[in-house]
DNA sequence: GAAATAAATTATAACGTTTTAAAATAGATT
DNA sequence: AATCTATTTTAAAACGTTATAATTTATTTC
């Protein structure tokens, strides 16, 4: 059962394939009555043109197209990155694939490679960590000169990169936290896959270290990236534990975590705040629209794929190589309400002193 | 300018154009020396390899792709049935390019087009409704045998459809909101570009003349997809207005909108469910993790991404034209703590009598 | 150091399409 | 009915690559 062509269909029409093509392409310089008898074979052999072909012969007939490969399709923040990338693509004319890696490291290599044989001119990309990160596939890229960025740093490659500074964001959140009296702070960390994860606990570690708080690995607890793991996470991790033993302050992976967290401390009655402090990182568009708006440290999504794609537009235009770019972009803390100073108890009347000083 | 072909590779690095393709392909029968002078002439000239080239001479390297073309990228909704597309893809070797409109019937056009272009074997699209819909594209692909099944009908084509029942939906919900007591009933409605917007102001109406209610255009409040939309209109429509006209329920064309809503309400302190029931539509992630769980309907998202690919894969691998489908999913009504029946001023005692007599 | 074998390279056909210039057909004009 | 013009159709080249079979070059074996 062999792929059917514009032969056959010519065969079929019994005219010529030249006449098959005039008629795909909606040329005026066929009689009506031929381009009817090629329709119809076209329908009799459900005939489907060769997409590479065509895109073979003429080659400047369609947009451009950039891939952005993305790790989590149902992480809003993934999706403003996208938005970003969509943005600027558009303003130089070209259309953005997105593919989804869901995490899986094998997935990543098939899209990777996919994107070569689709006539896609280069790649934005989240990647997968894996293990002693297999990189292969990276390599190959280099190979054939495809330009591509990354959305964050990968040990033993040297390609561009557009980044946030995560560990720089923690820091201050959790020197924030500190100034506010909390030092019973634990941190609900994310995937395995991420090199945010690592980052994000990088700089919790070091706020410590920076500080006169002792660090203390029970301060991590693995949790995910997701709503739900925030919220598992969180029901199992109160309910061994006492009142005295709670955290006074909880920083998770990032918002949709946080979301979760907070959704199980309702369902405990714990109150948000009050009793226990959140921070969340990314500042996702519902953090600020929930009943205590989300403390969190704002990524630049948007600008991170705009500057990714304009640098990868500037890649593939290039004739000839441009020398490696590494773009590191700032968070920006921000403070709503899920967030409050610890009350110490002994200080009812210090404290009062204090407001009258002030 | 012109394009730089392995020829050009060959002639640089002084060998034969199948030895450039031995190297580009990672063939061992090359000797190092030789690799290393055309790995060298490939950087030099910057040469990238043409996909489509590649792909048209071995058509079976690499994994096989189907579009899925979304209206917007930061919807739960969207992004819930592109989940449902990749699962499905994936169990069946296919690779998922998604694309987003973002409502813009042009941008829409330049991506179906582009699918052509990307040997992509078919898609699944929710298109943009503009005007008296501009369907061309749609006819297009049908003439080139394209498969391709749509999200919502769309007048005037004959296609594969896999939608879910609006109305039916709608109604339901409406009717539900009736009997515990609800006459003011107000519509947030969604954006103009899309037919679910005209499906659940249907439902509505119909619950309505269904009723010894009346329905009154006031009723419909045009607001949009998204949460600020839900946001924003809430602010602008209780400021005008005084207690006692507000409604009773607000049904809101989704969970987003639902969502800014809600943030709304609490900021201008209007007590959820107490005073005032919402209702959402699609039931995405976050509904039932807010601190007032969303009663909502829900739209079973990843079942249609994964009929709809089904379908589309049907199509792909048939060798002939396959009848059309239409298939129709069922949302199911979800009641959370956002409702609660009106309490009648008038009825505190017959209340009481009712509850003594069940 | 010639013959036999192994390793590396090359020339060429093919993939399915569009475009061009040339050929065939139809229609008009005398 | 022959010529001229306008309309359709066609044959063949090209797009950039890979695979195959044939050739050249290097290495081994006696």
């Amino acid at each position: 059962m062999h792929k059917v062509t514009i032969g056959d269909v010519a065969k079929q029409a019994e005219v010529s394939i030249g006449t098959v093509s005039a008629v795909l392409n909606g040329k005026n310089t066929v009689k009506s009555e031929t381009r009817k008898n090629v329709l119809n074979a076209m329908k009799e052999l459900n005939y489907r043109p060769h997409g590479s072909a065509r895109n073979l012969r003429n080659a400047d007939t369609y947009s451009d197209s950039i891939g952005l490969l993305i790790r989590e399709l149902d992480n809003p923040f993934y999706t403003a990155i996208a938005l970003g990338v969509i943005e600027y693509a558009r303003s130089k004319g070209y259309l953005v694939s997105i593919a989804s890696s869901e995490g899986d490291h094998t997935f990543e290599e098939k899209i990777i490679k996919g994107f070569s044989g689709k006539d896609i001119k280069g790649a934005i990309i989240a990647p997968v960590l894996e293990g002693t990160a297999e990189i292969e596939h990276l390599f190959t890229l280099k190979m054939i000169n495809f330009p591509f960025v990354l959305l964050e740093n990968v040990k033993g490659i040297q390609a561009n990169v557009v980044s946030i500074d995560n560990i720089k964001a923690m820091k201050e959140a959790i020197k924030y936290l500190m100034n506010k009296g909390h030092s019973k702070i634990v941190h609900f960390a994310g995937p395995a896959h991420a090199s945010h994860t690592y980052e994000r606990i990088d700089g919790f570690r070091r706020a410590f270290s920076e500080s006169h708080f002792a660090f203390n690995n029970d301060m991590i607890i693995p949790t995910g990236a997701h709503l739900v793991d925030g919220y598992k996470k969180s029901l199992e991790y109160f309910k061994g534990r006492s009142r005295k033993e709670y955290p006074t302050a909880i920083v998770c992976y990032n918002d949709l975590v946080a979301l979760g967290v907070i959704s199980a401390l309702n369902e405990l009655q714990i109150k948000i705040q009050d009793e226990i402090s959140i921070v969340g990182n990314d500042d996702i568009p519902f953090s600020r629209y929930i009943p205590v708006p989300l403390t969190t440290t704002r990524a630049p999504m948007l600008e991170l794929g705009r500057k990714a794609t304009e640098i990868l537009i500037k890649n593939i235009e290039s004739p000839g190589i441009l020398p490696i770019e590494n773009v590191v972009l700032n968070a920006e803390f921000i403070v709503r309400q899920s967030t409050k100073a610890v009350q110490p108890l002994y200080t009812n009347t210090m404290k009062e002193k204090h407001l009258a000083l002030s």
